[in-house]
DNA sequence: GTCTATAAATTGATAGAC
DNA sequence: GTCTATCAATTTATAGAC
């Protein structure tokens, strides 16, 4: 008795998907302003209102591309490695799979460290990004208690700087170009922990 | 025989200053696309006839205060303590200074570092900030060669980092408020050149 | 230098056919 | 799920009076 017409097509989410990764794209190529529902249109092959079909607006497609970011970057913080361990070694943890989840989801990671605030979508998706800096703030201070980091720096300022350093990597780190992943990291990781000056 | 009321009125570029002080503060509100000659005209006072007749056009007013912004950043590398002494120090030297006209000057620094590169003025900011960079890559690679700096990071990887960093600041660092351009500038530079782990 | 009025194009979004 | 056609609002920018 059921209808088969009516059955939701298996294909969709895929079908989203890739809209939304096209869709990401153009946002960080134009900025989410100045991107158009015609652009979309255009980059997609679709036309508006087949978008519109999808998502609600412009915003939703924002908030799906976001919504990716948080959770992947939330994962790291979720991982074994953040949880167990000294407080200096689960720090590096975050820090390189921030990294990893910076490259692999560079686009939706971008979108989420460039949103403003002026929506409704933008606001929620600050707040998603201070509940994830309170998360490593925490995390920072317990290396300060344990004596792993030193005790002479505010240690949400040492977050602050730490994480502003490691989102500067979308305004330049490129899959697949170099310096790689891995020299990224090591290198963040060598400056952050050890600093530039030679140890004697 | 001159004719007075020909004479350019010597408060004409006052006016343009401040008439540029809301428009930079407009455009980092709801970001340089998202605000419109009609949003700049409300927050100015004056009509959006009256803006044409200082500028040709929005774009103008974005290259006005990037231009502000390149200007005193390029002032910091032309210091004196940018010149002379240990590579270093010089290096450091840049980085306060960094962080000093980024507190002073931080609507215009913010609007420099958020440009994308879609427009003619988008563009020249970018290679404006290229200049910029090639010439702290230049310090740096200067301590790197003369054993300040530790050799087995690479220079142009090492410049992104630590200004990526400085550049994070805009993000949250407010002139007045809790922590002090002292106190950031001090943290950074400790952070930058001996690292979090404590000494020995 | 500032205004009112308006042009010309583009915007996000919807109606309704297929 | 995609299309054509269209709407109402907004956009950058200009004309011309004062």
């Amino acid at each position: 008795m059921t209808r088969p017409r009516a059955a939701r097509d298996p294909r969709a989410p895929y079908r989203l998907e890739e809209l939304l990764e096209v869709v990401a794209h153009e946002f960080l190529e134009r900025g989410y302003d100045a991107t158009s529902m015609e652009d979309l249109s255009r980059a997609t092959g679709r036309t508006k209102s087949s978008i519109y079909h999808h998502v609600r607006g412009k915003e939703e497609l924002l908030r799906l591309a976001v919504a990716r970011a948080v959770d992947a970057l939330s994962g790291v913080l979720d991982e074994p490695g953040a949880q167990a361990g000294p407080a200096v070694a689960r720090l590096e943890h975050v820090v390189r799979g921030s990294v990893r989840v910076l490259a692999t989801e560079l686009p939706y990671v971008t979108l989420l460290l460039r949103v403003r605030g002026n929506t409704g979508t933008e606001r929620w998706a600050l707040e998603q990004r201070r509940e994830l800096d309170r998360r490593v703030s925490a995390l920072v201070a317990e290396a300060v208690a344990s004596g792993d980091v030193r005790a002479d720096l505010d240690p949400r300022l040492v977050t602050r700087l730490l994480f502003g350093m490691v989102n500067s990597l979308v305004d330049w780190f490129r899959p697949g170009s170099a310096p790689g992943r891995r020299q990224v990291e090591d290198a963040l990781v060598a400056l952050a922990l050890d600093g530039l000056r030679p140890r004697p």
